[in-house]
DNA sequence: GATGAATGAGCGTTCATTCAT
DNA sequence: GATGAATGAACGCTCATTCAT
């Protein structure tokens, strides 16, 4: 499904077993992640990172194996954090009816991108295509998941809930992201929101008329 | 609308008028996006477009400010490209029955990112979040086409149409880019054309529904 | 005799007696004579070596000043197991003949270098020329052992033993560090030794009828 | 006969075209032999190079790809000069009598040490055992060459030249690095010329008895 | 004594950019 | 105009060494 060679396995370099070398891992992480969405990730260079973790290039590199690694653990981190929010904001969504549902997909969804939108978007621009897998494995999870909603609908019937998801997901994730990129503030909008959910509740009357 | 600071005005340094001039100019900017294009941005360093244009990097510098100029150059050209083939596509689209227009604007976009699929990741990941301009410019002028073209027909009726076109333009090419990136094969399969369509026809009729 | 000026004193950092120490130094000089044998110098970094030994890095500063006093340690122990398997290959050899005698010095010689011989040619890299010393001092006493045995012998009536001493084992001793680097195998080769001893004896007749 | 595989191919990056460069690939050689020469491998880093070199490091990656290459380019340069000096030494001393041709091999080699001997024995020290290629294939050369020599000679009549000129020559060049190491001012030592002589000619004469 | 997290000078290297020719 | 040799700030990263626990 999703893609290509994998070289490099995931390479961190020492897992702390003391506490304070944990609170360093945390540090670094988190400062890292500021730094790539505040000014992008080219400026989130290894000495930076480090200085603004208040910590030495060198302890940066007891913990990480290489810029990448870092890159690595941010997204993770990133993605297990939209995970969550997503995760919360969906619980007993099968129960409710159809309207009710997509309600509360659209805002699950829109608040999992308003975790850390600048850091979502550069993390997007930093990893190379062959890296971006954390985030794309995350984003088919969802797909699956809301897949697997939408064929447990009866009512809607659709002939290929597959399909279906990956187009709604993506082209939802695409319109949050351009939206965020282009006028972050507008997310807030219930306009915009409505707009999102009859996109839906329209796609899925489409769907189910197609053969 | 848009956004954000700009520090640096748009810097070419001569527009060359005589043929000499141009040829230089088309052959560096054809070579950077070739390699922008196949070997991603950090491959596109001045001296490898240089060496690749066959010209010395002292002239591409008489071309070039800097290269954010170049790379800037690179995505207006990309834009136009890409209206040009939308344009092409879309011509006499007004007067077609909604199925066929909806069938119509989907190939378009779809052919528009295919004009130059890996140079438009490329663009997207290299260029910083102020220098997207351009790429930006073109988004919102095609929202703007398709909104007019949306109030332009009155058996849709919609509220308010320029939130249904941007609804619609975003998702879909966030829909096609994501694609792009990780099945980009996917983008000739008939059954997601067919989707996307179903999309695009679901939303204008549940737009049209909401007050 | 020797050479050039000494910056840092020897320091070891505490002559352990008890056997606690001992095992410790030991097993560290062990892991660094292992490394630097089999991966050469540039991977028998300090941390390198403590892992391998099973120690933390601060344990092998408790016992060894610097790096440089391990690498001197290492090359105290591998003279001493040199000069320890000559000693052993040449009891008894001033009561035998000429020719059994060189055929023993030769094997003896070539023994001695088999002990390590990777070891012995990373020590020669590794260390600065300010700390071949132990090595040096080595090699300064076979050729003064080979003197007084040259000169003890009434038959070959040497006008300058210490000279032919000197010719004879720094010969001997770079042709075989040569054969080791080059062509390691054949160094068990007998047409070598019967080389050898043919260069031995024939310098000893031929520096007899010298002047 | 020599050795081993080799990975990479020899990596110059630009063989300068304007007679400026290549007065800078001279100057930064010569810096890096006299760095190597006077401090030892650990002291020629890129930097310092550059620096003693009167440019910038930036220069220095215009003509090396790195600091191996430039390594190499020494040991390169070095062997050629020792070859010459060797050749030039050499001439016509296939006409001559054994005892003179004997005495002029022994001042020919020791001549070629000369040349530049503490560089020679930083190159020794600072190549990595796969990039001793230059050298070795030097020794290899003068191997052969004195071999042929030999084998011309009827009056020696040797059972095997090749062997004999290995050992010879292996144990002549040892002999003298050692000396350059721990004595060089003794190479000016007649005395120990003498002995070198001896050697060789016993150790030819002790060859032929061989069977 | 032993540990190992932390340090930071310094390494090799890249690449956007300048300017004498 | 065009060239390409030269620049040097800055990057990612290593490793000998220290010191609080």
């Amino acid at each position: 499904m999703a893609t290509s060679a994998r070289k490099k396995p995931v390479k961190r370099r020492r897992n702390p077993i003391q506490s304070r070398g944990q609170a360093t891992v945390d540090a670094i992480v988190e400062a890292a992640a500021q730094i790539l969405a505040r000014k992008g990730p080219t400026a989130a260079t290894t000495n930076a990172v480090a200085a603004r973790a208040g910590v030495s290039i060198g302890t940066l590199y007891q913990y990480f194996a290489d810029r990448d690694a870092l890159l690595q653990e941010i997204g993770r981190r990133h993605v297990a954090e939209m995970q969550a929010v997503l995760a919360g904001a969906l619980g007993g969504i099968d129960g409710l009816p159809l309207p009710e549902a997509v309600e509360r997909l659209v805002a699950a969804i829109v608040a999992s991108h308003r975790v850390a939108p600048r850091l979502h978007q550069a993390l997007h621009q930093s990893l190379a295509r062959d890296h971006l897998d954390t985030i794309d494995a995350f984003e088919v999870a969802v797909e699956a998941m809301v897949s697997r909603a939408l064929a447990g609908r009866d009512e809607l019937d659709l002939p290929a809930p597959e399909l279906t998801a990956t187009v709604l997901v993506r082209g939802l994730g695409g319109l949050i992201r351009t939206t965020l990129r282009r006028e972050p503030e507008r997310l807030d909008d219930p306009a915009l929101a409505r707009a999102m959910r009859a996109m839906i509740l329209g796609t899925l009357g489409e769907s189910r008329r197609d053969a």
